[in-house]
DNA sequence: CAAGCGCATAAGATCCACTGATGCTCGACG
DNA sequence: CGTCGAGCATCAGTGGATCTTATGCGCTTG
C-alpha cells in the first residue's frame, strides 16, 4: 500500500526541486531522501521524477502529488482531533442517566459543558439505572449518572446476591432524600413531620420491584420501623405514582428528585429519620478517561451541589408548605 | 505520523469484531494485528479498542475509524489512477507539435485518441520546431511533432555546428515535399513542373532563418541547382508567405502540410527534385514512456499515412490543376 | 473443572529505513 | 581543457520496526 510518509517526501521533493532541499527541510539525509523515492518508484513501477536538469515531476508523480495533498491534509486532520481528543476538547462524550436525573440535576451541567467544550460531541441518553450500568460496563458510554443503595454499595440487582467488584470508579453527586406523599386528605396531611411507622397501615404503591434500589430501601426503612408494607400498585414512574395517590390508591415514598414538578392535589411531607438514596456518576476504572469526562464529572458535581442547595432551601422551616405548590390561578 | 497499514488494521479489527478475524482477513496472525494496535495505541497515547468483552471502538478509536475510510478511500484513488496511468488509461499525456502540424494530421489522430483513452487528460500546444524541442528535453510534454531535415538528423540550429546526440526516440511520420509557389500572373504559372534553376533570378521569400529546417534544406537545394537564392522578405507564418507571394514580393518554396488551405490568386507548382523536410513525432528515449504514448504515437502515424495519401491523390495526373482550388463562385 | 476461544507477551528472524561515505554526471569557470 | 562544485545514486552498516512461532492468561462453556 502507498505509503503517507513517501508521499510527503515526494511532495516536499516537488515543492523545493531538489532532495537535498526536501531532506534538510523534512531533517533526513539526501541519502534517505533519494532512497525512499526509489522505493516509491519502484513501488509503483514507473518514475515519478524526472533527473534531467532538476528535479521534476514526471505524470506519475503528477498524479500522485495531486492526491498526496488530499491524503496528508486528512491525516493531518485525524491527527489534529485525536490531538484534541487527548487534550479534552473534542471526541464523543456518551452519558447516560437515569431519567429523573437527566431531567433535573443534569441540564444545567449540560448546559455549561456544551459552552466550554463546544468540539465535543455531547451525548445524553435517559437509561434505567441497570440499563446504565450495563451500557456503562460494556464500554458504551463514557459516564453514567446512577442510583445506588448507600447500605449495600455496588449491590447488582439482577446477580443474585452476588457482590459485586465492578469496576467503576464512582463520584459522590448527592444523597436524595425520601419524603412521603399523601393525597391531600389523608388524615395526615397536615402534619409537619411523619414517622414512618405511622402509615403502617396504609397501601403502598411502589416502583418495579428489579428496578433502582429504591424499593429495597424503601422495604428495609419499614423493616426498621417494625412493620411489613403493604402494597397496592406498582409503578416505575414517578409522574404516574403521583397520579396513583391523588387518586387515593396509596400512598407513596418519593424521592426529592423527583419533587421538581408536582400535582397540586398531593402534599409531601418529611419523615422522621428519612431514608435516602445515592445518586453517583460513575466512569469505567479500566477505560482510559478523557479530560473531557473529567471536566463533564467536575460540573455534574457542581450542579448536584447546586440542585442540593435548592433542595434544602425548599425545605427551610421558614416555608413550611415547601413541598406543595400554590394552586395555579 | 498516522501510518495507513495502522488504520487499516482498525478497521478491519473494528469491522470483524476480533483481532484474530482481521488477522485472518489481512493475512496476518493475530499476534501481528494486536502488536499493531499496541503500537498505534502507544502512538495516539490513548486506548483506541476496548478489549472488554468483545473488541470495540474506543471515542478514539471512533475518530479513527472515522477518517480511516476517507485515508483509505483516497490511497486507493491514487492506486487505482497509477494503474490505469501504467496501463496507458489515464494521466496527462502532454504533446506539442508545430502549429501546421497541429492544424493538419494532428486533429483526426486527437479525435480517435479521445474516443479511445476518455480518462487521458491529453492537452496540445502549438510550438515552434526550437521550443518543441527544448520542450520535450526538458520533460516538459512527453511527445513532440518537430520538423527535422532529412540530410542533417538531429542537427540543432542553436548549438554552432553540433550534431547533438539527443536523447530523443523519434517515429517518421512522413516527408513533406517541397513545391514552388507563384503568384498566378508568374511567367511559369502555367507549367506543370517546375526546376529549381528556372527561379534563380526570382526574389525568395523565406521563413526566419533561425526557425525550422525549411530555409536550409532550401538554400541546399538552390546550392545543388548551382546558385544562390536572392532573399526578398522574410516571414514565419505560410499563410502571410502567401500573402506576400500573391502580391508579388516575391516567390517562396511551401511544403505540402502548408497548403492546406491556399489564397486563389497564388498557384503552387511541382518541382523537378523537390526536396522535403521530414516530419517525425518524437519521445523522451530516457523517461519511461506511458502506454498511452505509444497509442498517441501509432494513431499520429496512421493519422500522417492518410495525410499522406490525401496529398498524392491531390498530386494525381488526373486533376492537373490540383494545387488550385477553383475560384469561390 | 477441563476445554476452548481470544488477546497479550516473549523471543527470534527478517525487513526496512536511515546514516555516512563514496561514486558519478553535469555544468560552471578559470 | 582541466578542475571544481552541486546534486543524485549507490553501498555498507546499524538500529528499529514488524513479522512469526510459541506460550501465557483471562474468560466463558459444557
Amino acid at each position: 500500500m502507498l505509503d503517507a510518509r513517501r508521499l510527503r517526501i515526494l511532495r516536499e521533493v516537488a515543492r523545493r526541486g531538489s532532495f537535498s532541499a526536501a531532506a534538510d527541510h523534512l531533517g533526513y539525509t539526501q541519502s534517505a531522501v533519494s532512497q525512499q523515492i526509489a522505493a516509491l518508484e519502484r513501488e509503483v513501477g514507473v518514475p515519478v521524477l524526472d533527473r534531467h536538469r532538476g528535479v521534476r515531476p514526471t505524470g506519475a508523480g503528477e498524479v500522485l502529488l495531486r492526491h498526496a495533498d488530499g491524503i496528508l491534509a486528512r491525516i493531518g486532520d485525524a491527527e489534529a482531533e485525536l490531538g484534541a481528543l487527548r487534550g479534552g476538547q473534542a471526541g464523543p462524550l456518551r452519558m447516560v442517566a437515569f431519567p429523573t436525573a437527566g431531567a433535573t440535576v443534569l441540564p444545567p451541567a449540560i448546559a455549561a459543558f456544551r459552552a466550554s467544550h463546544p468540539a465535543v460531541d455531547l451525548s445524553l441518553v435517559p437509561m434505567e439505572v441497570p440499563e446504565g450500568r450495563a451500557a456503562l460496563e460494556a464500554g458504551e458510554c463514557d459516564l453514567a449518572v446512577l442510583v445506588e443503595d448507600p447500605d449495600d454499595d455496588g449491590w447488582e440487582p439482577g446477580a443474585a446476591g452476588r457482590r459485586a467488584e465492578d469496576p467503576f470508579r464512582r463520584t459522590h453527586l448527592l444523597d436524595d432524600r425520601m419524603n412521603v406523599m399523601l393525597p391531600a386528605g389523608h388524615p395526615l396531611a397536615d402534619r409537619r413531620r411523619i414517622r414512618l411507622e405511622e402509615l403502617r397501615d396504609d397501601p403502598w404503591i411502589l416502583g418495579r420491584r428489579d428496578y433502582v434500589p429504591d424499593e429495597a430501601i424503601f422495604v428495609r426503612a419499614c423493616g426498621r420501623a417494625g412493620f411489613e408494607p403493604q402494597m397496592a400498585f406498582e409503578s416505575d414512574d414517578y409522574l404516574a405514582i403521583q397520579g396513583f395517590v391523588a387518586a387515593g390508591v396509596g400512598i407513596a415514598l418519593a424521592p426529592d428528585m423527583s419533587l421538581v414538578s408536582l400535582r397540586d392535589d398531593v402534599v409531601v411531607r418529611d419523615l422522621e429519620h428519612p431514608p435516602h438514596r445515592r445518586v453517583v456518576a460513575a466512569v469505567d476504572g479500566r477505560a482510559w478517561r478523557s479530560p473531557a469526562v473529567d471536566a463533564m464529572l467536575a460540573l455534574v458535581r457542581e450542579a448536584a451541589d447546586e440542585f442540593a442547595v435548592r433542595v434544602a432551601r425548599r425545605r427551610d422551616p421558614r416555608s413550611p408548605e415547601h413541598h406543595v405548590r400554590a394552586p395555579r390561578t
